[in-house]
DNA sequence: TCTGGGGTCCTAGGACCC
DNA sequence: TCTGGGGTCCTAGGACCC
C-alpha cells in the first residue's frame, strides 16, 4: 500500500467550541441551534444520549429540552469560523499535504511516513490539538480517504481506540469494514442506502466487493469510485488548493415573514451584497444571477408561493452595485402581494476567472470607478466585518432578520459582535 | 407559534447543428 | 416507397456532503 492518508475531525464541533469559553457548560447537555434558532444542528454526547435528534425542530425537541434542562444557544458562526481556522492550522503543522474538507474536517497525506509509528503519531496530533485550543478530536489514517473516514468513524466509537484508529493492513481494513453499516460508508446516504440494503449489500465490506458494473449501474461512476477506495485503491486526492466556486448562494429565513416588496428588496440586495463580496473575494466575475423566495412550506394553510428568476447578465461583473440592481429587477418581475414570504435568496452562476474577462461594446458602465469603490468596500468589510458600509437599499432596520434568540458573545473576535447575552 | 444554509457531481432528456 | 445519426450544449432533477 502506497498512499497514506489522515482524517481528523473535531467531536460535536459547535458544541465543544461553545465550552472552551464556557467551560461551566462542560458535562451538560447543549444543543445548537440553526440559522434562524429553526431546528437543532448539533448536540453534545449528553444531548445526543438524551435522543435528541439532528436536524430536529426545536419545537418537537422542547419536551426533552425542559425535561432534562438541555442548555440551548443560538449558532455563532464568527466564533466558529475562527476556531476552525485554528483547528487546520494546528493540523497543518503535522504534514506538508493538507486539505481544509469542512469546517471541523481536514485530511493530511502522510505516504512519505512510512518510518513514522503511525498510532502514536496520531495521539501526538490529538494531544497538540486538545493542548493548543481544547477542541477535542479524533483521527483514523489509512490508504485511501474514504477509509481515513471510515477509520475516523471507529475511532468515535471503540473504547480500545481511544480517539486514534490506523487501518493499514488488509486484515484489519476487512475487519472495520465488516462491522460499518453500508449507510455509514462516506457517500452513501439514505437512499442508496435503502437500494443496497434490497440487494443485500448491509456492510462496508459487502459494498467493498459488489463487482465494478453492479456499482456503476446502481451508484453511478461516483458509486464505483467509492467501491474502489474501500478496496483500498486511491480515487481522490487530496486537494491542497480550495477550487473556485462555480455557484455562490447567500439565502436565510426570516425571522418574521415578509410581506410587502420594500422589505423583500432590503433583503434581497443585503444578501446580493454578501454573495458580491463572496465572488470578488475569489477574484471571480458572474454572468447569471438568480433571485428566488418561498412562503412557508409547513404551514399549509396559508396560500404558496414560491418563485424564482434568473437574468443573464449583458458583460459579466463582481460590483455590488451592478449585481443589486438586477437582482432588484428580477425581484420586482416575480413579486406578488397578499402573501407571507419566509425565506429568499440570491444566487450567482456562470462564474469565471477575472483573467478570462470579455468586454462588451455596447457596456455603458463606467467599471473602473465600480472596481474602486468596491476595493474600498471590501476593505473596510474584511476589517470591520460586514455592514460597517452598505448600500441605502439594504436598509437599517432588517425587521426581516434572523431570529437569534440563545446568542453568545464573539469570544475570539471583536466584543461589539455580541448578538444578545443571556 | 416554531422546521438551516451552502455547496458538489452526475445523469437523462431535449434542443440544436450538420 | 424508403424519412439518419452522431455530437454538443443546456437544464432540471436527484443524489450526496458538512
Amino acid at each position: 500500500m502506497t498512499g497514506l492518508k489522515l482524517h481528523a475531525d473535531i467531536n460535536n464541533c459547535y458544541a465543544s467550541i461553545f465550552r472552551i469559553f464556557m467551560p461551566e457548560l462542560n458535562g451538560e447537555p447543549l444543543a445548537v441551534l440553526s440559522n434562524n434558532d429553526g431546528s437543532i444542528i448539533a448536540r453534545s454526547q449528553e444531548a445526543k444520549d438524551l435522543g435528541i435528534i439532528m436536524g430536529q425542530p426545536l419545537f418537537e425537541a422542547k419536551p426533552i429540552i425542559d425535561r432534562y434542562g438541555v442548555k440551548v444557544l443560538s449558532s455563532n458562526y464568527p466564533l466558529f469560523h475562527d476556531m476552525s481556522t485554528r483547528f487546520h492550522h494546528t493540523l497543518g503543522t503535522f504534514s506538508p499535504s493538507q486539505e481544509i474538507y469542512s469546517i471541523d474536517e481536514g485530511f493530511l497525506d502522510l505516504s512519505n511516513f512510512y518510518k513514522t509509528d503511525l498510532k502514536e503519531y496520531g495521539c501526538t496530533i490529538k494531544k497538540t490539538v486538545w493542548k493548543w485550543l481544547g477542541l477535542p478530536i479524533c483521527v483514523g489514517i489509512a490508504p485511501t480517504k474514504t477509509l481515513a473516514k471510515l477509520a475516523n468513524r471507529i475511532a468515535k466509537k471503540s473504547t480500545k481506540a481511544k480517539g486514534v484508529l490506523v487501518l493499514n493492513t488488509e486484515a484489519h481494513i476487512k475487519a472495520a469494514l465488516n462491522i460499518v453499516d453500508v449507510g455509514d460508508v462516506w457517500g452513501i446516504g439514505r437512499q442508496y442506502a435503502t437500494k443496497l440494503r434490497k440487494f443485500g449489500v448491509l456492510s462496508a465490506w459487502d459494498l467493498a466487493n459488489v463487482t465494478d458494473s453492479f456499482a456503476k449501474k446502481e451508484l453511478t461512476i461516483v458509486g464505483l469510485r467509492i467501491v474502489k477506495e474501500l478496496r483500498g485503491e486511491a480515487c481522490a486526492d487530496l486537494e491542497i488548493e480550495p477550487p473556485a466556486k462555480k455557484g455562490i448562494c447567500t439565502s436565510r429565513s426570516f425571522g418574521h415573514p415578509v410581506t410587502t416588496l420594500d422589505l423583500m428588496q432590503e433583503a434581497v440586495a443585503t444578501y446580493m451584497t454578501r454573495s458580491a463580496y463572496k465572488l470578488r473575494r475569489q477574484k471571480s466575475f458572474c454572468a447569471q444571477l438568480s433571485v428566488f423566495f418561498e412562503t412557508n412550506p409547513f404551514n399549509p394553510n396559508e396560500p404558496q408561493y414560491n418563485n424564482c428568476k434568473t437574468i443573464k447578465l449583458p458583460v459579466p461583473t463582481n460590483s455590488t452595485l451592478e449585481l443589486v440592481s438586477y437582482a432588484l429587477l428580477a425581484l420586482k418581475a416575480i413579486f406578488r402581494n397578499g402573501y407571507k414570504y419566509k425565506k429568499a435568496g440570491v444566487y450567482l452562476d456562470d462564474i469565471r476567472p477575472a483573467t478570462a474577462m470579455q468586454g462588451n461594446i455596447f457596456d455603458s458602465i463606467d467599471r473602473g470607478k465600480h472596481l474602486d469603490l468596491m476595493r474600498a468596500m471590501d476593505v473596510l468589510t474584511s476589517k470591520m466585518g460586514s455592514g460597517v458600509v452598505k448600500l441605502a437599499s439594504e436598509g437599517t432596520e432588517k425587521s426581516w432578520k434572523m431570529k437569534q434568540d440563545y446568542g453568545t458573545k464573539c469570544f475570539t473576535t471583536r466584543m461589539e459582535d455580541i448578538l444578545v447575552v443571556r
